[in-house]
DNA sequence: GAGGCCGTAAACAGATCGGTTTACCCGGAT
DNA sequence: ATCCGGGTAAACCGATCTGTTTACGGCCTC
């Protein structure tokens, strides 16, 4: 193991654990005490990898673009079938996870809630997540070969947010039986025709 | 003047620079202190009214879902119109109100994102006004006549929520113009019919 | 086994938080 | 004129926040 293999090791326990303690508790809510409870890892660490707290959040949401966003559709491409499948599987998918494990929304959207006026780069990261979802629903509308996919992949994405946002604020997956009908209706009118 | 009237006047005035203090600022990183800067009203008199912070943030929720959010649909419904005519008027209006000033998304949304685990009463005002837009959207599909007013209400519920989610986030009200689309095909494939 | 080096634990500093208290002022009833 | 209740402004309190520093401990090299 290498010395920049370890301290990028340590730093991404960090990430990780700031990650899920920021997601549940919110950011400003959140002290870095909390982040670093018994963790073995101690305050002066943490400082010297990320100078600030604004710091570690950016990393955070660094990771979580890159981590989480980016794999967001992982496993419905990994089972396969066409790209409308691909979309509809998406929200089954989401639903059981959510039914396994509370909502807990976007973490970029949260940031860029909380900082939105006054902290510009954690706030981006809201309009990033966003952006790489919709670009990822709007690449397999084009697989669909709909008339407009950047019209309907941003549509898709709309219904997508909205979704996670409601599945959390209710504390349940039932969002996503309407979604899923949504989506499918507004496949059906783009000129595919649904599978069984 | 009575003096129910004066005190409830005063209270009344702090819950509205709390609103819009929490809704610009965040409920966490605004402090009390902030709320009543430049305000001519003293924290005495803020705690006389509010025991805790806690309880004024829940006055200016009762405040937001009694006021604004049964409030949203008043325009359109003042300007008349079939239902239809009605719900598509209701995006543009928001898309309009959203260029004339940015975006702060759902205050509840806000509000349960930054205390769900943490506080249940403050929480529980997501989907509280959730469950009221989407109603009132219900109550519009009802009138418009399709089939399955309910589940078509609940989608366009879904499309709205993550038009404002995502209107913020990207800092323009261009979701809009996709979330009419996606309403329109939504009414259309219930069966009604489009009026110019 | 001695000497650095990296890290933890914990004390510490300064600012800010929610919330309380004190001191003072002003308008209205007597 | 006087008293009194309700209000502001501001000092104050303890807790908590971000960020720094001190003290100590184990590991690696020589």
């Amino acid at each position: 193991m290498t010395n920049e293999e370890r301290v990028g090791g340590k730093k991404l326990d960090i990430v990780k654990r700031a990650y899920d303690r920021f997601y549940d508790g919110g950011f400003h809510a959140t002290g870095v005490d909390t982040v670093l409870a018994d963790s073995g890892i101690s305050k002066r660490t943490l400082y010297k990898h990320f100078p600030t707290k604004e710091n570690l959040i950016e990393a955070v949401l660094h990771h979580y673009a890159a981590g989480v966003v980016q794999n967001l559709f992982a496993p419905v491409r990994a089972k396969g079938g066409d790209a409308r499948a691909q979309i509809e599987a998406f929200f089954d998918l989401r639903a059981a996870m959510i039914d396994a494990q509370p909502a807990r929304g976007c973490l970029g959207i949260k940031a860029a809630q909380e900082y939105a006026g006054r902290h510009a780069g954690i706030a981006a990261w809201g309009e990033r997540a966003a952006r790489e979802v919709e670009s990822q629903f709007v690449r397999l509308c084009e697989e669909v070969g709909v008339a407009h996919p950047a019209d309907l992949g941003r549509q898709i994405n709309i219904v997508f947010q909205g979704t996670v946002v409601l599945a959390q604020a209710l504390g349940d997956s039932s969002p996503f039986v309407q979604a899923k009908q949504a989506v499918a209706t507004l496949l059906d009118a783009a000129g595919t025709s649904r599978q069984a």
